[in-house]
DNA sequence: ACCCAGGGTCATA
DNA sequence: TATGACCATGGG
């Protein structure tokens, strides 16, 4: 299929990005990331980047949460007992501070609903798990499909503004379908992995901003001009 | 001095 | 349903 290859080209040009690892389910479940994060990075980090980076570069967003590592506030226990007032003065550089202090506010008292017990969301389905997040305020379709993706291990593909740009200039995308009319053209048309999944919606990124505005001609999707360019 | 970055919400017609 | 205003910092 045409999305298959278009994921490969991808690959082979760009590499691995690395984005949030995918973990084995059973070490998931036992030890990595029920509660303690490990290696640096835990589903509550996965969760709270997700809002962070929202319509924010991620090096942005990588500041705000340097931030609160530093100050030990990176997990939900933390997060509840800190103000709001106090938790946008941590988060500044990642923009829109006021707002996304009181999303994650939002996330984490779900996050309660289950004792903070990633356990617990594992259990459960995946629409479930998508409608309560896009209940909330500040989580829309991206950063509940990211969290679930990148934290859940979810196969959820995400729609970002590059995905509609360089699919509606590949003609994988007519342009006007709205976000889940979208997701569901990529996934009846992508037989992917979880890992690919993960890659494919990173690497689409990284197409996005590195390397299509830089050449006359991309080599990836064989476009003359500038594939980034606003349909 | 622009423009953009791993969006989302709310008000208006 | 579909635009528009608003949120706000940091790097090019």
């Amino acid at each position: 299929m045409r999305l298959r290859s278009i994921y490969k080209r991808l690959l082979a040009f760009h590499g691995p990005q690395g984005w949030w690892p995918i973990v084995n389910p059973r070490t998931l479940v036992s030890e990595y990331f029920v509660n303690a994060p490990r290696d640096g990075h835990d589903f509550f980090e996965i969760a709270a980047g997700a809002i962070l980076t929202q319509n924010v570069s991620w090096s942005n967003a990588e500041k705000a949460i340097a931030a609160l590592k530093k100050n030990k506030l990176l997990d939900p226990v933390s997060i509840r007992k800190i103000s709001t007032g106090r938790l946008a003065g941590m988060i500044r550089p990642a923009g829109y501070y006021n707002q996304k202090a009181g999303k994650i506010k939002h996330f984490t008292a779900w996050y309660r609903r289950y004792d903070f017990r990633y356990d617990e969301l594992l259990g459960r389905g995946t629409s479930e798990l998508r409608a309560e997040l896009l209940s909330l305020n500040g989580v829309g379709p991206e950063t509940a499909d990211s969290i679930l993706l990148y934290g859940l291990n979810r196969k959820v593909f995400v729609i970002d503004a590059y995905t509609r740009r360089i699919f509606t200039r590949l003609g994988i995308f007519a342009g006007n379908e709205k976000y889940h009319e979208m997701q569901d053209i990529f996934h009846a048309n992508f037989k992917g992995t979880l890992q690919e999944y993960n890659e494919y919606h990173a690497l689409i990124v990284a197409h996005g901003k590195d390397y299509c505005k830089k050449k006359a001609k991309c080599a990836v999707c064989y476009l003359s001009g500038r594939c980034d360019k606003k349909i």
